[in-house]
DNA sequence: CTGAATCCGTATCGATACTG
DNA sequence: CAGTATCGATACGGATTCAG
């Protein structure tokens, strides 16, 4: 199996249902703080700035439900829940690294760029 | 300068500025649509499957905007507008094809799991 | 601590009609 | 052909409240 040859411009090839699925806000944030080992629900929130609850545990159900994470709940007064990327989940990291890695040495460019065209006018007056 | 070791926690690392930048539903495909070479925008219209001419123009012009896409419109009759990545956006392709080449390997099985998942009741009678 | 449920503003996007 | 403009649905996500 496999081999067959998908041409990301159609519209269920595997690229655009991986992009439905991790084009949220949270979902590559999640994979990334638990690239390091398993983390309990607080530790995420912590580590991923900004998210809520709501939304945290929405995207880790999401993942769950896909494979991607593992959830493991100790039955203990207060609550402990960790999770875990599976197998499946860090292989995904590898390209979500190279993403990491090419915003570190680009998004400067990027940014500049933008600054630049939001310029209104002409503003070559100021050299 | 270089060297500032970014975690992808926190609010405006790049990390977050790129997945705000290409977290939309078409920019990635776009750019794939433009790896081979310049394109009309008729043409990336037809091979980008579903993409409206509204947010095609959109995406095209914040790719513009952000120094990724170049924009040469001929001054004919009928008009012709060209697109093609920059040396910037090139360099985009690479970490974007790591992400394809991961959706073509592992699609499959994150649907089988969420399928899977979506089974309401035990389903383990089957086995 | 973990997480479900609700309310609600807003950003996103598709469809459609119109223009040079 | 290559856009622009407008409208409306709805999906996304934040804040808050309640619960085991």
């Amino acid at each position: 199996m496999g081999g067959q040859q998908w041409n990301p411009y159609v519209r269920d090839c595997p690229t655009r249902q991986l992009l439905d699925r991790i084009g949220d806000r949270w979902t590559v944030l999640v994979i990334g703080a638990l690239g390091d080992g398993p983390r309990r629900f607080s530790e995420i929130a912590h580590r991923v700035d900004g998210v809520s609850q709501k939304m945290l545990t929405q995207t880790l159900r999401a993942l769950e439900r896909d494979g991607l994470v593992t959830r493991t709940a100790y039955p203990e007064v207060p609550p402990r829940v960790e999770y875990e990327l599976t197998e499946l989940g860090t292989t995904l990291r590898e390209p979500l690294k190279a993403l990491e890695d090419w915003a570190t040495a680009h998004m400067g460019g990027v940014l500049d760029s933008r600054r630049r065209a939001d310029q209104p006018a002409d503003a070559g007056s100021s050299r």
